[in-house]
DNA sequence: ATTTAATCGAGACGGTACGTCATGTCTTCGG
DNA sequence: CCGAAGACATGACGTACCGTCTCGATTAAAT
């Protein structure tokens, strides 16, 4: 994700990337993310704390929010299944709980409620963010298709809408922290989804 | 909402604030708000588009975002009845196809965007529009319990579900803009939460 | 010299000027041109300390420099008597001395370097205080003609010359402060000047 | 004078200090020093006549009062010769003509005017000034204690009050411009300073 | 071994917006 | 009409980040 050799053409010439240096920045990067919660990260701030100049941030990654999503994404693990039991209902709900109980660990949630902040103001980590949950979210819509296929959800079911009442709840919870993401939630949630069929 | 008298036990001394001023302060930053779409709106622009002073707006405003919340709540009409036609599917079908259709409004939607980025940075404003929004989430919650005595929702309905629902598919739509916030949608999405009622 | 009534033709209407708000302020400002050696001197804070509006300050006195100088030469006594002994000698020596030592005051030394660094900035204040010390310039000058035409200065002496060496020298070391401005001095500078008569 | 490298163990790291930068700058300060006579200057409008951000200005000088310095001495060609022709009296003369017909310079007047007036509100600058002018008086003094050495002078002179002399007449005719620095006054003040020698 | 080229930390640079401060004018109400 | 309180437009202040740029030093492949 972050930076080719400027010119493909010739093999490579002069000195490496330091993979170091790379590793010290996304570390710092999700250190300052998940401290700061809510605040503001500087570039500055970031290439300060992994010992590093700024430029050399800048040059492999465009944008401050392509180097928070990368740090989230590869040093952060957010390891959501997919499972396929066979049952849409088992399904859906172990998604919905490994998503609620994987956003809440201890440096994930702050750092992913910053990185979401972040994209508010950052078109540039917007579109990333987005394309980065389509997959996921192509993923869910495909265990929701199966089901359709098996006969558990009606034809006609509005699969966008239940999408949407997934995601939307969990990131309307996740980001005003008004209501719990725990289990329960979770099933309460699926059986909501899933409640005519 | 903005500036109280700050002594309410002496009468008022002083010069009085300027209506006028005040007005085109609220209508300037609506105006911004709305034109600059997504992008950042400075005090600075504000001040100048309502000739007016910075430090007036600092006066009566303690943040960035207490104005923009002004803005969008005093001049914006965001006019969301609240419908009591006894039946509960009626009037959350009501309620939703309002918010919905409000919010799609020429210059209220992109100034509840901007609003809402900005929230996203200025935890003061997130507060205060979390204050606001619960004004009306805790009346159409009252809508649901008056369905729930009526006997139309299960007792054990779990009704803050139900409003994340509600709340959580408008703003994932409104925000990412990837699914229609119309009639039809309106309807899709109060079946899907009134479902197994 | 502060503010005559608006209209001098009516005998005069309304309530009329209170002055012990017209010593409050002349009182105020001399403590603070005293307190802050150096520092500027606000009118709000003038206002503030003498328990008065801003716009009672600006309608007795036309700038802040106008009521500086008041405060000094109403309040503050910078008694410099003009002797007559019949010597020039005499009557100068009398004359640096008593100006040496009248600016040494505990409380007029801070305010007089107040004023002049005020006077730097506002022109207006310059003024006035030119005004002001040129009636004390004549008045020497006077000493030194009277001195002239009893023969006991030449004929051709540069009496401009010798009253910028008296005022010059005492400007230059009591903004300064490098030397003193003692008795000692007073005699040291006086026989300066009138070194070959 | 302004800046050097913060570490000087280290050779140095990091992009060197842009030089056309630093006299862009010195150069801006000194055309609007002279330009607005008495009239305050900015540190926005010196970086923005230099075509500079704001913060390179404030990077390299603590104060305005030290950069304004700063270009009247490194631009500004205020070259006063220190004469060594064996008689105190030339050599005094010389130092006092030099001294009154370079401040006449058709842009360093309003320029030594404006920092003058700067330094009554900056005491930072003004101390840097009297460093500066210390090395020019105790030049001036040296002067003089040669003539002393030489028996020109008696050798219980007062060479401060001397000194006082000059310089406070300098400053004194300088700033309020009542009375002529010319060549004729240069003569007139050197024959009084060493009247009785 | 030498050349060539890309890396690195450091930090200067032109901008833009911030929130605060003082100025001098104005408006309001109570005396 | 006076006086206290304080709102108002203006404009400078010094700070914080932004993203770009320029340094000298380092490192590794190509010659």
């Amino acid at each position: 994700m972050a930076g080719a050799p400027p010119n493909p053409e010739r093999p490579h010439t002069g000195r490496r990337r330091n993979e170091a240096t790379h590793h010290a920045i996304l570390d710092a990067a999700l250190r300052l993310l998940a401290e700061s919660d809510g605040e503001a990260v500087t570039i500055d701030a970031i290439a300060k704390a992994a010992g590093v100049g700024k430029q050399t941030v800048y040059r492999w990654w465009p944008s401050k929010g392509a180097l928070l999503l990368d740090a989230l994404t590869e040093r952060s693990a957010i390891q959501v299944p997919l499972p396929d039991t066979g049952s849409v209902r088992a399904d859906l709900q172990a998604v919905i709980e490994a998503t609620f109980l994987g956003a809440q660990g201890k440096s994930t949630a702050p750092a992913l409620r910053s990185l979401a902040r972040e994209a508010a103001h950052d078109p540039h980590l917007a579109e990333l963010l987005q394309t980065f949950t389509a997959q996921r979210r192509n993923a869910v819509r495909g265990l929701l298709i199966r089901g359709q296929q098996r006969g558990e959800l009606a034809p006609g079911a509005d699969l966008d809408l239940m999408l949407d009442q997934f995601y939307g709840v969990f990131w309307y919870r996740f980001l005003l922290g008004h209501q719990p993401l725990d289990q329960d939630a979770a099933t309460r949630l699926t059986n909501a989804i899933l409640a005519d069929h």
